[in-house]
DNA sequence: TGGATTTGACCTAG
DNA sequence: CTAGGTCAAATCCA
């Protein structure tokens, strides 16, 4: 891989880097001290994930703006036969169809999630992203103790949008739920304020939503309301500045990906939807990954199984504590190094 | 009554 | 042939 931004992101990504460092190292130097108190933990805690999230943000940013520059098509990547066990087969190829609205599968584009919610928190199960789903179909999966459900967009028909979700629910961590997301939204409906707003100003009927997570909950999906706020204030911490990225930005490959292929692709590539409040274009950070136990992934998904297969350190750590799905895009040497990481990116 | 969910059947890829 | 993905009729519910 190339080079991967210009001079000014490259240079204020090693400063977060190194800040990240920084702090880790204080953490960890504090977590020697038995009186620290948990508050300073914490605290430096949400800075270094602070960090990090401006990190990844960078590159995020200007890989999809490259690949905003690019057809669709060079966009796909092939997704990985890789299946882990005991990882439902989430991950598992999901070719395809051609024939629009058939059985076929299709060739869209495709990227994942791992969220977890935490028990306790009123949210478990909880799996919304703002967009109105309709649940098509429902299968048990080989090897899954909870069946994988299936939804497109409530837009299907009416505007032709043809994004999809798979919710699994993990079996290793219940309170995990993996979202493998396919197609984009054709369709604008997202809400700033946890209501789902739909592109047309209808305002999905709370009581109906409240009452199919209610279903859900008794299949194992519960899904709450209350999760789409959680997931704004997680996308919010992914928050940059699309105006400050320059054209020869677009070196970044790997989360441009994610993005491109991702439903949220218009409103990360868009800021004049409503889903800019996810990345908004303030790249403010507002440390909401130390202040709610949600954790949320992102990955290709052919990346996927390589965080199903190791749960535990994906979810327990931060959204970026394991960078193991960078290593298949950027090709770090193991030796990496904060002082200079785009050395390493080959 | 209209929209959403459920669920068995069907289709396709591997 | 099997498993995963989708369809669509039946059903539910506000």
């Amino acid at each position: 891989m190339e080079k991967v931004v210009n001079p000014t992101e490259q240079k204020n990504l090693i400063i977060e880097l190194n800040e990240g460092r920084e702090m880790a190292n204080e953490l960890k130097n504090q977590l020697d001290v038995v009186k620290t108190s948990p508050e300073n933990c914490e605290v430096l805690v949400e800075k270094i994930l602070s960090s990090y999230d401006k990190a990844l943000a960078m590159l995020l940013t200007c890989r999809a703006l490259k690949e905003e520059t690019l057809p669709v098509h060079s966009l796909l990547v092939p997704t990985s036969p890789i299946i882990s066990e005991g990882s439902n087969g989430f991950s598992k190829d999901q070719h395809c169809h051609n024939k629009g609205e058939s059985k076929k599968r299709k060739i869209l584009p495709k990227w994942s999630e791992q969220i977890r919610v935490c028990s306790g928190t009123g949210l478990e199960g909880a799996v919304d992203d703002g967009h109105s789903w309709r649940k098509y179909g429902q299968k048990d999966i080989l090897g899954a103790n909870f069946p994988r459900a299936y939804y497109r967009c409530t837009h299907r028909h009416s505007r032709g949008c043809l994004a999809t979700k798979q919710v699994q629910r993990s079996d290793e961590d219940p309170s995990i739920f993996e979202v493998t997301y396919k197609g984009r939204h054709s369709c604008i409906q997202v809400t700033n304020s946890g209501s789902a707003i739909v592109s047309d100003g209808k305002e999905m009927p709370k009581a109906k939503k409240a009452r199919s997570l209610e279903k859900e909950d008794q299949q194992g999906l519960k899904v709450q309301n209350e999760v789409l706020q959680t997931k704004q204030e997680i996308f919010r911490s992914f928050s940059f500045n699309f105006t400050g990225v320059e054209s020869d930005n677009l070196d970044c490959q790997f989360f441009s990906d994610v993005m491109k292929e991702s439903d949220y692709s218009p409103a990360f590539l868009s800021p004049t939807t409503s889903e800019s409040n996810y990345f908004s274009s303030s790249c403010q950070m507002d440390n909401n990954f130390g202040t709610i136990d949600n954790i949320l992934q992102i990955s290709e998904s052919v990346d996927l199984a390589d965080m199903i297969s190791t749960p535990t350190s994906v979810i327990t750590n931060s959204p970026f504590g394991d960078l193991d799905f960078l290593n298949d895009h950027l090709d770090f040497e193991p030796s990496f190094q904060l002082d200079d990481p785009f050395a390493y990116f080959s």
